[in-house]
RNA sequence: GGGGAGGUUCCAGAGCGGUCAAAUGGGACGGACUGUAAAUCCGUUGGCUCAGCCUUCGCAGGUUCGAAUCCUGCCCUCCCCA
């Protein structure tokens, strides 16, 4: 059986590494306790945030101690790293909140129970550092010098850089020395671009303890396309189901571009690597089959079986042509009697969410992108009435190729 | 504290008294082609009671028949000096 290391490179999840052979050796002599920094300033986790989650998930499986650390004090603080904009100061009750939240999202993913996996608050010693304190002891051991040399902050020079973003990597690698303390904490995880940040910490932890921890990085993941991973043009894809739905879920995997699918069912479903492989190899329309095993398993995951056997189900109705598609497709309710009254295709369509504005929903069909029941709308005046429901009362509204509703009366 | 530059529609970035809902590029969206992929081509991209009207160019006032464009004050950002 391959070690975790072992597991974590051959999906894809290893970029940098501060000491490979140490690293292997860990993993391979015994149970390693490893931690990521989740930042609590959104109300859920995004599919951004699932490539550090996976490789906890991975870790896990191969019976090693995760710990998920929530930047409930660090959220009041930037982090200058690759980012252009400061972010908005929550209040520490909203940020709790948060803190909530994410614990239940990420117990999908991670068994805490019996202490297997740890989540901890990094508030719980932030809040009450003594300033005077903590520069003696902690201060001591950092050069400004080389933190300006650093890459986050050379470029953030150019533009401006406040004392208290600059703080941020300090409170890090603080961090990590608290969980070397508490937990035994001994490698941390995160993107590439968090590795100065890490390696602050494992400088940190080598000075005031004298030992070595370890720092492994993952790749960024950009998707052949460019963009990042995770962002659509609603925003950003969350995992909270209430915000993004399973079946917009599905959506997001099966639409990934072709060159993408190998490494994403790598990153993402639990899958062993020759079957991954052989998904992945996959030419021309095959491959679509393989878009709907890592769409099928990452919703699975994230949204549990049943919820991916519905999005699953909801596609192929709507795809396959099937009419109104089922319970399955996302739907939204309206009265029966405004029906019988007659309603303007625009404003169902802005009603049902697929359009923003009236203005936009109007040139969806002057473009020949609205579609109800599989037929065109020809003019923006069109109306609606029972007569376009079908026996179960449902009729299925279409916006441009792939988004659907089904709008059911009540 | 002093001096300089600047804040424009999703982003970048033109515009510097009317011809401005605002060039151009990117992104996004729609169509054609496809495989709910990519590439390519075409179109769209503030809102509405839509051949007209309304609201936008940091904020608040002012000049003018008329302002994104001129003036005054304020706020914010960046650069240089202290």
């Amino acid at each position: 059986m391959p070690s975790a290391f072992e597991v974590l490179k051959e999906r894809g999840f290893v970029s940098q590494v501060t000491n490979e052979e140490a690293v292997a050796r860990a993993f391979d002599e015994g149970p390693v306790t490893c931690y990521i920094g989740f930042d609590p300033t959104g109300k859920s986790l995004h599919i951004g945030n699932l490539v550090q989650i996976m490789m906890l998930a991975h870790v896990q499986r191969g019976g090693h101690r995760p710990i998920a650390l929530v930047g409930g004090g660090t959220a009041m603080i930037p982090d200058p790293s690759g980012k252009d904009a400061l972010r908005p100061q929550l209040t520490t009750g909203a940020i709790d909140q948060n803190i909530t939240r994410i614990k239940k999202q990420l117990s999908s993913y991670l068994d805490f129970d019996g202490g297997r996996a740890l989540m901890v608050n990094n508030a719980d010693w932030l809040r009450r550092l003594n300033y005077i304190t903590f520069l003696r002891e902690i201060g001591e051991h950092f050069s400004v010098n080389r933190m300006l040399t650093a890459e986050a902050y050379k470029t953030r020079m150019e533009t401006g850089l406040t004392f208290l973003e600059f703080n941020y990597q300090i409170l890090q690698a603080y961090d990590f020395l608290m969980l070397f303390r508490e937990y035994g904490c001994t490698m941390q995880f995160g993107g590439d671009d968090q590795w100065g940040n890490i390696v602050a910490g494992v400088d940190l932890i080598r000075r005031k303890e004298r030992e070595a921890a370890q720092a492994v990085t993952t790749p960024l993941l950009t998707l052949s396309d460019g963009k990042k991973m995770g962002k659509t043009a609603e925003g950003a894809v969350w995992l909270d189901p209430g915000m993004t739905s399973p079946y917009d879920f599905y959506q997001f995997w099966i639409n990934v571009d072709d060159r993408d699918v190998e490494g994403l069912l790598g990153h993402f479903t639990f899958l062993p690597m020759d079957q991954v492989r052989e998904l992945g190899g996959l030419k021309g329309e095959k491959i679509r089959h393989a878009k709907s095993v890592l769409a099928f398993e990452a919703t699975k995951t994230t949204h549990g079986e049943e919820a991916a056997v519905q999005a699953e189900r909801g596609a192929r109705n709507v795809f396959g042509g099937a009419q109104a598609g089922g319970e399955d497709v996302p739907t939204v309710e309206i009265g029966r009697g405004r029906l019988e009254a007659g309603i303007n295709v625009v404003d169902l369509f802005v009603e049902a969410e697929l359009g923003r504005s009236k203005s936009e929903v109007r040139r969806l069909i002057e473009q020949g992108g609205a579609s109800v029941n599989g037929e065109r709308v020809a003019a923006i005046d069109r109306m609606l009435g029972t007569g376009d429901l079908d026996e179960e009362g449902v009729l299925l509204l279409r916006a441009g190729k792939k988004r659907f509703q089904r709008v059911k009366t009540g």
